[in-house]
DNA sequence: AATTTTCGTTGATAATCATCAAGATGATGA
DNA sequence: TCATCATCTTGATGATTATCAACGAAAATT
């Protein structure tokens, strides 16, 4: 149940001891989240951070009554509204599952917890803000500088990691189109041969 | 001289003792920029965090030879091309001064050290870290859900923080039009009433 | 299996924005 | 002061993208 979690934070410190560990482990609750159903909704305030155990999950927001899709993440990466998180503000984002999904949830409060008792936690947590820096900025930059088709043609490389289960209009609200619109950047791909 | 950025970091540290402070302090090197020198060139690997004491900087990237903008900063911020900073890659983003500017500059290893000895410093690393996060996610945002004209709207409304001076190319690249089409946005808002 | 939704595609039209070219304004320096 | 250069504006045109409507295919439900 704990060895992807584990290995995750292994990973990121190599130095953990047991009794770290353990005591993180402790403060671990699963969550299953089925096709369809929400992690967090908008409005919430954001009170737990989420490792995928296992699943797929999507980031969206409601502006006039539609979907804007804003990340997809699946196994083995930490999840949160973490705005929301952090700033102890209501979320503007919303989380659900695109699959049964799994997750090992921990508190806010019982993160505060484990910082204190283990100051380590505050390492693994500056690693994970900056890792989420730099994918965020990666993001932005393609908002600002890249086409839609560019855009598009990001998510298919890099994507082979995502499931191909994403639905189109969501995949298109994601790089910023109508769904009309980028059936017909496919199309337009599709006859120069990708 | 080095009161603002004291005072910065008590903001985020409040217990930071007398001691853990001199060690950071003995570390910080000051650095004059005049206005159109560069901070950082893309291509270059970005090895330290700078601290506006005072000034005003823009960071851009060069796409097909023209200077898209990705960012202002103004005094009592903390900067770097941190995607560089943090991955030791060359920087894809260049910062330099819009106003002659004067940083308190921490270098790569220094930091490290500081790390290792005043583990504090952690704390601080994560909470600016947590803090950039929030920051381009409400760009991000901006960027995949608003309108240029909306974007601009946001610019001048919480914009007055920020010198009036930047030239208006600038801030047409940055909420991503061209100069022409900002013009056009400005002149029809001015006709609304604005 | 049949029905109902949901999703993806296509077409026609309109809004948004980029590009190119030409003036106008203002700042800078000889 | 005058000349020069950079910036901002305006106009004309074309490309990109959104919107609305219709249709077909696939998926879920009964």
């Amino acid at each position: 149940m704990y060895q992807n979690i584990k290995s995750f934070y292994r990973s990121i410190l190599p130095k953990l001891t047991e009794e770290e560990w353990v005591a993180l482990e402790e403060c671990l609750t699963v969550k299953q989240v089925k096709k369809g159903e929400f992690v967090i909704k908008q409005g919430e305030i954001c009170n737990h951070v989420s490792f995928i155990n296992k699943g797929f999950v999507r980031f969206f927001m409601l502006v006039d009554g539609k979907e804007i899709s804003t990340g997809f993440m699946m196994d083995g990466q930490y999840i949160s509204a973490y705005e929301s998180f952090l700033t102890r503000q209501p979320s503007n984002e919303n989380i659900d599952a695109l699959q049964n999904t799994e997750l090992l949830q921990l508190s806010y409060t019982d993160m505060q917890r484990i910082y204190e008792a283990y100051p380590v936690y505050h390492i693994f947590a500056r690693k994970v803000a900056e890792h989420l820096f730099i994918q965020i900025s990666q993001r932005t930059t393609a908002l600002q500088l890249l086409s839609p088709e560019q855009r598009y043609q990001n998510m298919i490389e890099k994507g082979s990691l995502l499931p191909q289960q994403i639905p189109q209009y969501m995949l298109a609200s994601y790089i910023g189109v109508t769904p009309e619109h980028l059936s017909r950047i496919r199309k337009k791909m599709a006859q120069k041969g990708y």
